[in-house]
DNA sequence: GTCTATACAGTGATAGAC
DNA sequence: GTCTATCACTGTATAGAC
């Protein structure tokens, strides 16, 4: 017979993943050394290589595709699926739910910051481009124009950034809900006007 | 009499600030190392202690304080002092040419996202505060409502700082000129309603 | 597969020569 | 006031014990 999962105290490698990803999140890609990770992992380092043989920068790519994979499924994909309305309200909680109301940063945009970027531009490049991309593609659908569907798309995803850095900034989780009640309401306009 | 200005190859204190900020724009907190500020300044490390006798730390506080500086004489105090309109159009001028068109991050930006935050947060907090306090009392004097301006300039200058994450995310400047744009006209839409 | 021990480059910081 | 030499420490990475 096969083995079911066994009953372990020590993580299987994707497991480690989401915990890894914190650390990178809260501390950036420089910040973020092997001691922090192996307090925050409970791992040691030789494990740690075990499951990542090249180290932290595979780790970091770790990060950034289950992140990625994350949004595929609980927000690209129901963009793309979902009837525009319900696929937009899907969006703004799946986006409060996810950042916290604001109290947790966006890894990628930590990463997009600084040189960082370039080892992992595609990675980032990719994830705000088909962000961008299935929210112009829904607008369109609701009957936004090309164009315009294209701009709101692209200053959500960016205000929801900007509203990222600003509620952190400030320590004030509050801003970032008043920047995306915002956000929703400007595409709700464009959704009303477009009918 | 009084010496004039030296000749010298060498900086002043004042003029290294400048060249330290870039490197921390660029690297971040942690990754801006000795190493790289010696590469960059042109001034060894005794030098630099020499400057700032504790360190890296007083460097970035140098620089986050130099920064604001720049800020306000070029920017804040035009909101308080020109008319709403002028003083609005200096605004975007100046932004779109300190942050190169969105080919230049905000170094108070990088700083926030991270735990560098916690170590200089009353700088941070304070630049955001004073740049969205004087833009929301432009629009004010300009007629618009008191609490649609105050959300009206938080929506700004959080605008402006998911513009720079995007654009340096997707390497694509053009994009931070779209998101002014944008930004630029709900401003101007505001006012024009106000009248 | 997990750990400890180790290697070695790089870190921020200090002391002292000039 | 500038530099080099050196410090103790931490960084990533590897080897090898169990």
């Amino acid at each position: 017979m096969k083995a079911g999962p066994r009953v372990r105290t020590i993580y299987e490698k994707a497991d480690t993943v989401p915990l890894i990803a914190e650390v990178f999140r809260e501390l950036g890609y420089e910040g973020a050394s092997f001691s922090r990770i192996t307090a925050r992992t409970g791992l040691s380092k030789g494990s740690l290589y075990n499951f990542f043989p090249k180290g932290k920068e595979e780790m970091a790519a770790a990060v950034l595709d289950h992140i990625h994979g994350w949004f595929e499924t609980h927000i690209f994909t129901p963009l793309e699926q979902e009837l525009p309305g319900p696929a937009l309200e899907t969006m703004w909680r799946q986006v409060c739910a996810y950042f916290q109301d604001g109290g947790r940063v966006c890894l990628v945009g930590v990463f997009a910051l600084d040189e960082t970027r370039d080892r992992f531009s595609v990675a980032i490049n990719g994830y705000f481009t088909r962000w961008i991309e299935t929210l112009a593609s829904v607008l369109m659908r609701a009957g936004v124009a090309n164009r315009l569907a294209q701009e709101l798309a692209e200053v959500t995803v960016s205000g929801i950034q900007g509203a990222l850095v600003l509620a952190r900034a400030r320590g004030e989780t509050a801003l970032f809900m008043r920047m995306v009640a915002h956000l929703q309401r400007q595409l709700e306009a464009a959704l009303s006007q477009a009918d």
